[in-house]
RNA sequence: GCCCCCGUAGCCCAAUUGGCAGAGGCACACGACUCAAAAUCGUGCAAGUGUGAGUUCGAGUCUCACCGGGGGCACCA
C-alpha cells in the first residue's frame, strides 16, 4: 500500500493524494454548478446561454437508500453511465444526469420498525449517506435535479397523476385514453347507451356514478387478489414468484377476495406488446415483457350441453373437427348445472373416479383441488379429473363428446374451459390416453413423426361437415377458414387473450403515498381537487402494520392508517358546502413513484406542473431525424440491472402511454434505449462448520484457500454482508482513490458482463495513473514537466490511433477497452519520454482529456496544472487526424493453405496483382512452391495473402 | 421439458465482425533501485479458443450435435 512514507516521493500520485485531489475538485464542481445542464424554459433555463440542441438524457435506475450503504457492485452502473455521460458532455451535448431516491416502500418501512425510528427519518439519514458515498465517487450528477419520491413535492404530483388516471377511460375505438368527462358526455346525449339500456337521466346520482367507475383507468374491484398475510398487505401479480410467495420477504401468499384498487393496464396489453418493436432494448427483456402479457390470438367456441353453453377459448380452432372431450377447471360456474344425477349408460370406470355418482365425484375432486397449493399443481403434472357426467356438442359436427373437470384446465386463464384436441395437444394427449378417450389426428404429421400429439405445421385432415372442408389447408389458412365459419353461424369467434392481468395498486402499509381520494355518505370515491394536493401521510402511533401468521390464510389487511382516525374522518367542501368524508387509508405501491421519475429530473422545481411540456420535448421528445421515423421518444440511455423487467419497466410504460393519451407528454415510450449492467460478484468462504469467514482474510495456496491455517471452501455469488465479503467504495477511495476505482471497475470487463471482483486487482488501475501522473509531474519537486516539442511521425500515429478508437470506444460504452487502449499509449510514452527530461504537451493533454471521462478529478487536476484555468468537463475532446490513421506501408502475411509462413511490406496503396507479385516473389514462398504453380492466390486488400497448393 | 445468452493463457478480459489468436490488467519469473524489504521501474513467460463434426482458400467468429455455466418460461388451452 502506498500511504506516503518518508521513502515514498513526496509527489507521487498514492491514495493519500489521490484523496486531496479527488476533495477538492469535487468542491469545485459543487461550487461551480459544473454538471447544471439548462432547461428550454422554466427555473432551470439559463437566459444568456444558447442551449444546445444536442442533448442527452441519461439515466440510472432509481436506487433504494439502503440503510446499509453501498458496496462496489451498485456503482458499477452509475459509473458506466457518467463516464459515457461525461464523454458526450466533452463532445459539446448538454446532458442531463442526476440521481434520485426511490425511498418509499416495504424495505424503508421494515427497516424503520426494526431500528424504532419513523421512516422519514431512517430514510432521510439513509439518502445522506448514500449522497455522501456518491459524491465521493465525482459522478457528475446535477444535484438540483436529484428528487426522492418520498418529498412531499414530488409525492404532490404522484397523487396527480394518479387524480389523472383516475379521471380518464380507455376508448376503444380511439385505442386511446380520454378524459372521463367525455365519457360523461356520450351518455348524457345519449351517444353511449347505458349498461341497461334507460336514459342517462333516468339513473339515480349512484347508478350514473357507478357506471362512470365501471370504465376508469383506476378502479375499486371486489376481485380475488394476492394476500401476504405475513406482510400484512396484498401484493401485484407480478410480485408473486412461481411458487405463489411474495417477493419482498418470501411469505405465503392466498387468493382472496377484497376490495382493492386496480389499474387498467390490460387496456394497454396490446400497445406494450406492439410498441416494444419500437425500442432499442436488449431482446431478453423484451421477451420477458411479452411473455408476461401473453398475447394469444385465437377464437372462442361456444358448445351446447343441454340447456346451456360451455364457452372455450382456443388458439387453435382448426383443429375443432379434433376435439375429442372437454375440461372444465374445478371452479368453473357451470360444473354445478353440468354434473348429472346419475352415471350415463356404459360410463368408463376410469371416469367416476370411484365415486357411487357424479355429484360425489365432483365433490370429491374439487375438494382435492381446493387443497393442492400452486406449488402441487405444477409439480404434479399427472393428470387427474373426473367425468361430470354430462356431454356437450361439437358444434362442426355434432359429435357427443364428454365434460369433464380437471385441474390442468384453470380458471384464470381464457374462459377457464377446454376443447381438448389430444391430436394436437400434448396435455390433452396425456389425459385421453390415460382415461381411454378418443383422439382423432386433424393435422398430417410430418414424415417420420414419431411423438404423440402433434403440434407442428401440415396441412388439415379429417375436418369437413357439409358445407365446410379445411382438409389440405395450412394451420393459419385453416384458422382464417374456421373462424369465418364460427362467426357466421353465430357458434364463436375470433379473439385475444391475454395473461396479463390489471395492476394491483393498494398496499395496506404506512410508507407510502396516500391515496387522493375520500368517500362520501354512499361509499363513492371521490378525487380530491388539486388545490388540495399534496395529501400528506399522517403521524401514526403505531406506522407498522398488521403483520399475522403467514400461514393465516383467513385473516384480513389492517392498514395502518386506518388507525389515524382524526385523518380518516374529515369535512371537507367539495363545491357543495361542508360535508363529511372519510379518506383513504391505502397507500400506492413502492412503482407508484418509479413510474414516472425520468419526467420530474427534467423540471424538479415546476411548482405549476409535473413537467414543462416545451423541457419534456426538448429531453425526451421523439426525434426522427436521429433515430428513424417510428421514434417513440424517451430518454438516450437507462441503464440498470434485469430484475426490473416485467414490473418497474411494465409499470412506467404504461403510466407513460396514459400521459402520451392525455396529451401531458410528446413521448410514446418513457425509455428509448435501455442498456442492462452486469452484476459484481464475489467469492466467499465457507469454513468447516458451515460458517462464512472473513473473504478478505483468506489466503490462497495452490489454488486452495486457507483462513487462520484451516483450509477453507470457495463460494461464488453475490456480495454480502451475511457472506463477509463486502467491499465497500469507501474502502476502495480510501485505499486507491476513487479515480483507482472507478478505473479498475470499469476495465473489469464490458459493462453487460457479470464479472467477480478482485481487490487485488485494484494495483493495476493505481499504477496506470501513477506513471500517467509522473509523465507530466516530477514526483521529487512536483513540478511540472512537459516540453513543446514537436512530436515524432511514430508519436502522432499512436496518438492518433488512440483518440479514433477511444472516441468508438466511449461512444459504444466499451469502456474496458477504451481503458486498455489509454494504457496502452500511456506505456508507450512512457517508454518513450519516461526517462528523459520532460513529455512533449502534445502528447500529455491528450491523454488527460482522454482520460477524464473515466478519472475526472485525475484528469481535472493534471489539466488545472498543464495551465488550463477552466474545468475540461465540457472539453475539448482529442480529434483524430485521418492522415496520421493511414500507413504508409502494409505488412501483408503470406498464408500456404491457411497457415503464416512468411511476411512481406508493401506501399499501402499497391493494388491486388502487386501484393499477389510481392507475395509470390518471396524467397519462402518461392521455396514451398518449389516450381509450381498455386492452384489459387487470394489476397485481401490491407490483411493478408493465401496462397493454395 | 421448451427458449435465450456465455465458454479464448493460472485469473479478469481483447481480437477491425470470416483474414496473422493478444490490446490491457492481475499473478508468476528475472533484472534495476535498496543494507534489506515494500513500493516503483524494466524485461520476460504463458492458451491454439469447452468437445466433436461440417461449410470455406481461410473459423474464436458461420452451421449442426454434445458437455459445462448463467438466465427466462413452464399444465396459459
Amino acid at each position: 500500500m502506498t500511504d506516503g512514507t518518508e521513502t515514498t516521493p513526496a509527489h507521487r500520485y498514492t491514495a493519500a493524494l489521490a484523496g486531496q485531489i479527488e476533495r477538492r475538485w469535487q468542491d469545485y464542481w459543487a461550487d461551480h454548478g459544473t454538471y447544471h445542464a439548462p432547461n428550454p424554459v422554466g427555473p432551470l433555463a439559463e437566459q444568456d446561454k444558447q442551449l444546445p440542441s444536442d442533448k442527452l438524457f441519461v439515466q440510472d435506475m432509481f436506487p433504494y437508500p439502503s440503510g446499509g450503504g453501498l458496496h462496489v457492485g451498485h456503482p458499477l452502473g452509475y459509473i458506466g453511465v457518467d463516464t459515457f455521460a461525461r464523454f458526450n458532455r466533452m463532445i459539446g451535448r448538454n446532458v442531463l444526469h442526476t440521481l434520485g431516491y426511490d425511498a418509499f416502500g416495504l424495505p424503508a418501512e421494515q427497516y424503520a420498525v426494526q431500528t424504532g425510528t419513523h421512516p422519514r427519518t431512517t430514510t432521510e439519514a439513509n439518502i445522506a449517506n448514500m449522497r455522501r458515498q456518491l459524491r465521493a465517487l465525482g459522478l457528475g450528477h446535477d444535484e438540483r435535479r436529484s428528487i426522492a419520491t418520498t418529498d412531499v413535492e414530488y409525492y404532490r404530483w404522484t397523487q396527480w397523476i394518479f387524480l389523472q388516471i383516475f379521471n380518464s377511460y380507455y376508448d376503444e375505438k380511439q385505442d386511446r385514453a380520454r378524459p372521463i368527462a367525455d365519457l360523461e358526455k356520450e351518455y348524457e346525449d345519449g351517444t353511449r347507451a347505458t349498461p341497461d339500456g334507460r336514459p342517462w337521466s333516468e339513473l339515480s346520482r349512484v347508478e350514473r356514478r357507478e357506471v362512470i367507475d365501471s370504465h376508469r383507468l383506476v378502479y375499486i374491484s371486489d376481485a380475488p387478489v394476492n394476500w401476504a398475510p405475513g406482510l400484512g398487505t396484498v401484493v401485484a401479480n407480478e410480485e408473486v414468484t412461481p411458487d405463489g410467495r411474495s417477493e419482498r420477504g418470501n411469505f405465503p401468499v392466498f387468493r382472496k377476495n377484497l376490495r382493492q384498487w386496480m389499474m387498467r393496464i390490460t387496456s394497454y396489453a396490446d400497445r406494450l406488446v406492439d410498441d416494444l418493436e419500437l425500442l432499442d432494448w436488449p431482446e431478453q427483456i423484451k421477451t420477458m415483457q411479452r411473455n408476461w402479457i401473453g398475447r394469444s390470438r385465437g377464437a372462442n367456441v361456444r358448445f351446447a350441453a343441454g340447456d346451456a353453453h360451455i364457452e372455450v377459448f382456443t388458439t387453435r380452432p382448426d383443429t375443432l373437427f379434433g376435439a375429442t372431450y372437454m375440461v372444465l377447471a374445478p371452479e368453473h360456474p357451470l360444473v354445478e348445472r353440468l354434473t348429472a344425477n346419475e352415471w350415463p349408460e356404459g360410463t368408463d370406470e376410469r371416469w367416476t373416479g370411484g365415486a357411487a355418482t357424479p355429484g360425489e365425484a365432483v365433490a370429491d375432486y374439487r375438494r382435492e383441488a381446493s387443497r393442492k397449493s400452486e406449488l402441487d399443481r405444477q409439480e404434479n403434472k399427472e393428470k387427474t379429473g373426473v367425468f361430470t357426467g354430462s356431454f356437450a356438442v361439437n358444434p362442426v359436427n355434432g359429435e357427443r363428446i364428454p365434460v369433464f373437470i380437471a385441474d390442468y384446465v384453470l380458471m384464470g386463464y381464457g374462459t377457464g374451459a377446454i376443447m381438448a384436441v389430444p391430436g394436437q395437444d400434448q396435455r390433452d394427449w396425456d389425459f385421453a390416453t390415460k382415461f381411454g378417450l378418443g383422439i382423432i389426428r386433424t393435422v398430417q404429421p410430418s414424415e417420420g413423426f414419431d411423438g404423440e400429439a402433434f403440434t407442428g405445421e401440415g396441412p388439415a385432415i379429417n375436418s369437413t361437415n357439409e358445407d365446410l372442408s379445411l382438409n389440405g389447408m395450412g394451420v393459419e389458412d385453416a384458422k382464417k377458414a374456421i373462424i369465418a365459419w364460427l362467426e357466421e353461424h353465430g357458434h364463436g369467434e375470433g379473439t385475444v387473450q391475454y395473461k396479463l392481468r390489471d395492476w394491483l395498486f393498494a398496499r395496506q402499509r404506512y410508507w407510502g403515498e396516500p391515496f387522493p381520494i375520500v368517500y362520501d355518505e354512499d361509499g363513492l370515491p371521490i378525487a380530491l381537487p388539486e388545490d388540495q394536493l399534496p395529501l400528506e401521510l399522517p403521524d401514526v402511533e403505531d406506522y407498522s402494520p398488521k403483520t399475522f401468521d403467514p400461514e393465516d390464510a383467513d385473516s384480513e389487511p389492517q392498514p395502518p392508517l386506518a388507525k389515524a382516525t382524526d385523518w380518516v374522518e374529515v369535512t371537507l367542501d367539495l363545491g357543495d358546502g361542508p360535508k363529511k368524508y372519510r379518506r383513504d387509508t391505502n397507500v400506492m405501491p413502492q412503482w407508484a413513484g418509479s413510474c414516472w421519475y425520468q419526467l420530474r429530473y427534467i423540471d424538479p422545481t415546476n411548482t405549476e406542473r409535473f413537467v414543462d411540456p416545451e423541457n419534456e420535448k426538448y429531453w425526451m421528445g421523439p426525434r426522427p431525424a436521429e433515430h428513424g421515423v417510428n421514434d417513440p421518444g424517451g430518454l438516450d440511455l437507462y441503464v440498470g440491472g434485469v430484475e426490473h423487467a416485467v414490473l418497474h419497466l411494465l409499470y412506467a410504460r404504461f403510466w407513460h402511454k396514459v400521459l402520451f393519451d392525455l396529451g401531458h407528454v410528446s413521448s410514446k415510450e418513457p425509455y428509448r434505449k435501455l442498456f442492462n449492467q452486469g452484476y459484481i460478484q464475489a467469492y466467499a468462504y465457507v469454513d468447516s462448520r458451515g460458517f462464512y469467514v472473513p473473504a478478505d482474510e483468506v489466503e490462497e495456496t495452490d489454488g486452495r484457500f486457507f483462513y487462520n491455517g484451516e483450509e477453507v471452501r470457495q463460494e461464488y455469488g453475490k456480495m454480502g454482508k451475511s457472506l463477509k465479503n463486502i467491499v465497500t467504495p469507501d474502502a476502495m477511495a480510501e485505499n486507491y482513490g476513487a479515480d483507482t476505482f472507478r478505473f479498475y471497475e470499469m476495465s473489469m470487463g464490458p459493462l453487460e458482463i457479470s464479472r467477480p471482483w478482485a481487490t487485488k486487482d485494484v494495483v493495476g488501475a493505481q499504477r496506470f495513473l501513477q506513471r500517467l501522473w509522473r509523465l507530466v509531474v516530477d514526483e521529487e519537486t512536483g513540478a511540472l514537466r512537459v516540453s513543446d516539442a514537436e512530436l515524432t511521425d511514430d508519436d502522432l500515429r499512436r496518438l492518433h490511433k488512440t483518440i479514433a478508437g477511444v472516441r468508438e470506444d466511449y461512444a459504444e460504452l466499451r469502456f474496458n477497452t477504451a481503458g486498455a487502449k489509454l494504457i496502452e499509449l500511456n506505456n508507450y510514452v512512457t517508454k518513450v519520454y519516461g526517462a528523459t527530461q520532460a513529455t512533449p504537451r502534445a502528447l500529455a493533454e491528450p491523454l488527460v482529456l482522454m482520460l477524464a471521462p473515466l478519472c475526472p478529478h485525475i484528469a481535472e487536476e493534471l489539466w488545472h496544472r498543464l495551465g488550463h484555468p477552466d474545468t475540461l468537463v465540457y472539453g475539448p475532446f482529442p480529434q483524430a487526424d485521418e492522415k496520421y490513421l493511414v500507413e504508409d506501408t502494409v505488412e501483408y502475411p503470406i498464408q500456404v493453405n491457411g497457415k503464416v509462413r512468411s511476411r512481406v511490406t508493401v506501399a499501402a496503396d499497391a493494388g491486388k496483382d502487386d501484393v499477389q507479385a510481392a507475395a509470390l516473389a518471396d524467397e519462402k514462398i518461392v521455396a514451398l512452391l518449389a516450381g509450381g504453380e498455386p492452384r489459387k492466390v487470394i489476397v485481401v486488400p490491407g490483411r493478408l495473402v493465401n496462397v493454395v497448393l
